[in-house]
DNA sequence: GACATAAGCTCAAACGTTTGACTATTATAA
DNA sequence: TTATAATAGTCAAACGTTTGAGCTTATGTC
């Protein structure tokens, strides 16, 4: 951490300003200056102070990222697409993840406006993660990934998750089962999750009568799903088929299944949701629901850069945007 | 991006450094005034801005971290331990994916350095990535993790590859397979990777005869690693059991030898490296070599605040310190 | 009543850049 | 030749903090 701008224009025997717009490839400068400032900056191992240049530029060419589980593969695919379209757009990106922790997810969000990033994409633990829209507004752009609460005032980019519901709902229905179960998550206390609603709506619709039993709600972790089979299991009372909240969730219960003894989709038939890879893998070749990831990724970064340029007046504010993506059924072997 | 603690210092009628010192909670303040220039941060919505912070500090609070491959799950679980970790100790992290690409790397890296990281962690593309030792001495400290340069001047921290390789190829041996085979990534050219030198130590020592065709190193992709098996079982020349240079690369190699309607490990026997989650789940099962995943981003974080502090004259310089750490055998069914 | 001490402040420099305004020199055009 | 414009530079303010030094006032000590 030791040459500076300065350092250079002293061995130079210019004016610092000159070295920085010689380095910054702006005129003002000899081309014969610029070379001999280069070379002077290379000898001295000179690295430009970003944080210095965010200071008075006012942004620092960073995006932030949360997510709530880098472990579930959903959100690797999700940050590699959004990281990858961000640095196309010559910016870096602050991965955080919360492990659905929402105190965490706050911390996170405040030291990354603290550390003034130009624009925050959150993939919410909750779309009850209420602290975005408590307070007025937060002073940077913010856009929603995945899974956004009702009324925001901000952009969000989202799969239609009551089409998806009622998509698993529908295809184990009418692949002929009788008894079908839900396990997913909840998004805490008041509101159930949407995925959850469609699949009601399927329900509703084909008349099929929904048994107590077999709904669980509890979170969006595979081990969840391992532990919540295998008390359904235990209990002797268990359905034909069950529509799982997420594919991480649809896996743990998949194993649970095995463990017992039991066979997919003989016994007990699972659809997932989400089409994380895994899914397509032949030992797992699993029925799901799949989100677009990459375009919802990119298109969550389209907006925000959006956002940014509205932020610094080069664009006209268009107010929140809202895209709902469409789910796709895949069948596999799973039921 | 609005208040400053400027608009603090005129609303309290106080100077503005009173504001800083009554916000950071330093003595110099009476608490009646602390009280009152809380308040007032609060309503006027402040957020300290951490990049003028940084500047007048010389330090960020932030790590890096480079990683090749985030849809690798062995990535995941070390960063999530990185992140944990230096979240205790205050510092929030910078999560960087290559895709296995050393420009990206290199470019990263540089980042890294101008957004003035107080430290970097990085699990390199390739131990043959020399940018770091080309350069006299990067303005920052740096470890190496899970992978490092022959004789770097660094601090690295790994899993002892050549004795997990000697491990995958002994324990193949001794189930009493005579062909065996090895899938791999590669270093770059010149030096092979290690795993593949302690598989060969295995051979040599007791005896089983190396087929070249049985032999293929490339990268470290899922799908490089399906694409090779497809090969070598048309070609008709098959080896009886096969290590791969990691998880991923076996998964890959399974579900190719499945798709052939092959069974594994009757016909294939395969053992993989790494560990990652998914190698316990009982679809896949997969006999492997465990690196210590949370252990080792809790080492490389530990040995990267040591190196802080002693840039911060906070400790005595100690050098670039070395761990290796023991790989261990998990024999489950694919062998 | 004098004097040290402490509390509660203010002042201004510093961090390393970028950038608008200005100046001096040189080249070009009329 | 003179006016005009372009080029190559300098100067200093600004970004939003932290922090050491200094100043004033009140408090306690003997």
């Amino acid at each position: 951490m030791k040459a500076t701008i300065k350092d250079i224009a002293k061995e130079a025997g210019i004016s610092y300003s000159a070295v920085s717009r010689a380095l910054n490839g702006l005129k003002g400068v000899s081309e014969e200056t610029r070379e001999r400032v280069k070379k002077i900056a290379d000898d001295l191992e000179y690295f430009p102070n970003a944080v210095a240049r965010g200071l008075v530029q006012q942004k620092t060419g960073t995006l932030g990222l949360i997510i709530p589980d880098i472990t579930n593969p959903f959100y690797p695919e999700l940050a590699r697409s959004v990281e990858e379209k961000a640095s196309k757009a010559g910016y870096n990106t602050f991965l955080c993840n919360t492990n659905y922790d929402l105190e965490k997810e706050e911390s996170y969000l405040m030291d990354l406006i603290e550390k003034r990033v130009d624009g925050i994409i959150i993939a919410p633990v909750s779309s009850r993660s209420n602290l975005m829209e408590e307070r007025k507004r937060l002073p940077v752009p913010c856009v929603y990934l995945g899974n956004a609460p009702e009324n925001t005032k901000y952009s969000y980019v989202i799969t239609d998750s009551i089409r998806g519901g009622y998509l698993a709902g529908r295809t184990l229905i009418e692949k002929g089962y009788k008894t079908i179960g839900f396990i997913g998550g909840t998004d805490g206390g008041s509101s159930v999750d949407e995925r959850f609603k469609g699949f009601q709506d399927a329900m509703d619709r084909y008349n099929i009568p929904i048994n107590e039993n077999y709904i669980r709600l509890e979170n969006w972790r595979r081990e969840t799903g391992y532990e919540i089979m295998e008390q359904m299991i235990n209990s002797g009372d268990y359905p034909e088929a069950v529509a799982a909240g997420n594919d991480f969730l649809a896996l743990g219960i998949i194993q649970k299944i095995k463990e017992k003894g039991l066979k997919v989709p003989d016994d007990i038939a699972v659809i997932g949701f989400d089409d994380i890879p895994h899914a397509s893998w032949p030992e797992i070749n699993l029925s799901t629901i799949r989100q677009p990831k990459i375009l919802m990724g990119e298109t969550a970064v389209d907006l925000l850069l959006e956002q940014i340029k509205v932020e610094n007046n080069e664009a006209a504010g268009a107010g929140a945007v809202r895209v709902i993506l469409d789910p796709q059924l895949i069948l596999r072997g799973t039921c």
